[in-house]
DNA sequence: AGAAGTACTGTACTAGTAGTTCAGTAGTGG
DNA sequence: CCACTACTGAACTACTAGTACAGTACTTCT
């Protein structure tokens, strides 16, 4: 309450958020949201368990930090202006982010809690958010607004079953083969 | 060993599993998988906390009865021929299941362990091949083989990410766009 | 530089839970 | 009626989440 104008943070401070968010990051995506604990991240990043405890007092003030940094270390391929190659590199790039950043477990881990707790909640709509934002952003520069979302709910939902739900890979063929299906109804020429 | 051929089973048995199997299965879709334990199974059903750990040493083993118990409950609507009403119905069905009934957060906890659990792995497979029966069998009398998959994928995927990770309604209008967009490239003729 | 304030540490503690053990009881099949 | 086996309940071990706090080290202000 007496310095909150200027806000000059203490550099312990700084210093004890920045490599403990930094554990909690990558412990969620290493070992999952179970495991993940305020003793097993004070262990990973050298604090006490009393320091983490001191600054996130609850599991979801931690998770929420630690996944606000996923996020943020999240990557979009860049955009080249060919509706079909761009929305290829954004799928690809989603399930390459799916199956090996293990966006899988920790999503999951989201929505378990997400049932019972509020916090939850916003954390999996967020991470959800961020992990389509490639995807929605090549179909809303190439398609009419209508066409968006659904295209967008089926796409992401294809590729996420096959990388979760069914534990396959999600080949290049794959991606082009639902893409095709997809915009069939969008475009007036076939593609490819 | 003494009596494996003619497996009369002692009515005990037959009683405790009968009662445990169904709390448990209660337990997994209200409470989710984090809070489905020995002991609390064990106070659903009246019995002692060692009977059940006597019958199914592990968390898993546990779930896996579970799972294959609420597999047995999932009903399929009736198939007419039309293959889109047909569609429609199944999806629905489908999309009522999971929000209803809660299969997402039970899918979530399996999902999650998965990861570190084969066990887990085989729960997983068989709770979405269960879950997608009515969809799959729909697809399967409508379409080219080829087909089947791809469509399959989208339109699971689709009411997936709608109901679990968007945490939004699943309208009937929804599901009538989706299938309308999955099957256009799949029909001569355009529909409705 | 020294003082005052605050962040971090390490240890010890409480409370609660997963899983085990076992002697005792009661239902079952012969 | 007897031998057998399933279930009971209570006690016990081992582990973990979270709290408390006195001591140390760093930072900032004067």
């Amino acid at each position: 309450m007496a310095k909150s104008s200027s806000d000059p943070v203490d550099p312990r401070v700084a210093r004890t958020r920045r490599d403990v968010i930094a554990a909690s990051a990558a412990s969620l995506l290493e070992e999952g949201w179970g495991a993940t604990t305020h003793a097993e991240v004070a262990r990973r990043a050298g604090y006490s368990k009393a320091t983490v405890y001191a600054h996130w007092p609850t599991t979801v003030d931690l998770m929420r930090d630690a996944i606000a940094r996923i996020c943020e270390d999240a990557t979009l391929p860049p955009a080249g202006g060919n509706l079909h190659e761009d929305l290829h590199a954004a799928l690809s790039a989603l399930a390459q982010t799916l199956s090996e950043g293990r966006y899988d477990r920790l999503m999951a881990g989201v929505i378990e809690r997400a049932a019972q707790d509020e916090g939850a909640r916003d954390l999996r709509d967020r991470l959800y958010e961020t992990a389509t934002t490639g995807v929605r952003g090549v179909l809303t520069a190439g398609l009419r607004p209508d066409d968006v979302e659904p295209c967008l709910t089926m796409l992401v939902g294809a590729v996420l079953v096959r990388a979760t739900y069914e534990g396959e890979a999600v080949t290049s063929e794959f991606i082009t083969d639902i893409i095709d299906r997809a915009l069939a109804r969008v475009e007036p020429t076939a593609g490819h």
